[in-house]
DNA sequence: AACAAAACCGATTGGCGGTCGGTATTTTAG
DNA sequence: CTAAAATACCGACCGCCAATCGGTTTTGTT
């Protein structure tokens, strides 16, 4: 199911996860017209890293006429979720619960008490929703 | 303060890290013999890990006689709070909740009812914390 | 058919973790 | 005091992977 892990993601493909995200789709020259303000690279660069990003299972192409056109295949939501996932993973795996709790922690420092309140809110909704769901069988 | 970011940490550094939480602190040939079993190399490998952790400023060292002994600069749980906060911070760094909220959802497949709950119980705890203790100048 | 645009292939570079050998330094033992 | 052992230190090599781009082939448009 799930792409075989290991997501190792640079800076311009995440470049071009952003734009595609922004942009909904499109192809090679789009992309590349929206990052070669920020980045002085050719489009094969673009290329380069958008084949790859297919390849890591994270993009769909369809061929248009004669152009790609790409699409995330990932939301930005999931993504974070897996990244996230994959670095509480290499580390001890018995208890992910304190290691979240540090970053929430850490989180509260920076931002406002508003962010708090929602991951709260949003928390309890998820419970919610578990409860109904699915009564029994776990795992 | 902090370290200058990009912290990237591979699994033999990993390893040792666990190793020296593990034993509170200990001098590379105690990290060495408890990783050996899992992974053949050489104390000297183990050396060189070491001394990329301690310049990284994740250990400190103190010369005991003749030997180094190294200590863990950080907790597990501050360590998984950067890599989370680095992480997420690669991504659009607008609003970081949206993100967490979708590993909170993903952490609930795989993890069971109790984990949701005790991170519930964990989050209105820090708010309350936060509401009494500091109620102004958040920033 | 000619031209243009894009995909495709491959080569190169740079950074970094892992791995170890060789040498210098320090501690300890005889 | 000297020899042996332990340890730190230095540097080399490898493999992996993202970034970068040039050159060739394929494909679509006119």
């Amino acid at each position: 199911m799930r792409p075989a892990h290991s997501l190792n993601l640079g800076d311009l493909e995440m470049q071009v996860l952003e734009q595609l995200w922004a942009l909904g789709s499109g192809d090679v020259r789009a992309v590349h017209q929206a990052i070669e303000s920020s980045r002085d690279i050719h489009s094969n660069t673009v290329q380069s890293a958008m084949e790859r990003l297919f390849r890591k299972g994270l993009l769909t192409r369809e061929k248009a006429s004669h152009a790609y056109i790409y699409e995330t295949q990932i939301s930005r939501e999931d993504l974070a979720a897996r990244l996230i996932e994959e670095t509480l993973g290499r580390m001890n795996p018995a208890k992910p619960l304190p290691l979240l709790a540090a970053f929430v922690d850490l989180s509260l420092q920076r931002h406002d008490l508003g962010t708090l309140e929602e991951l709260e809110r949003l928390v309890a909704e998820r419970r919610a929703q578990l409860q109904c769901g699915l009564p029994s069988a776990p795992k």
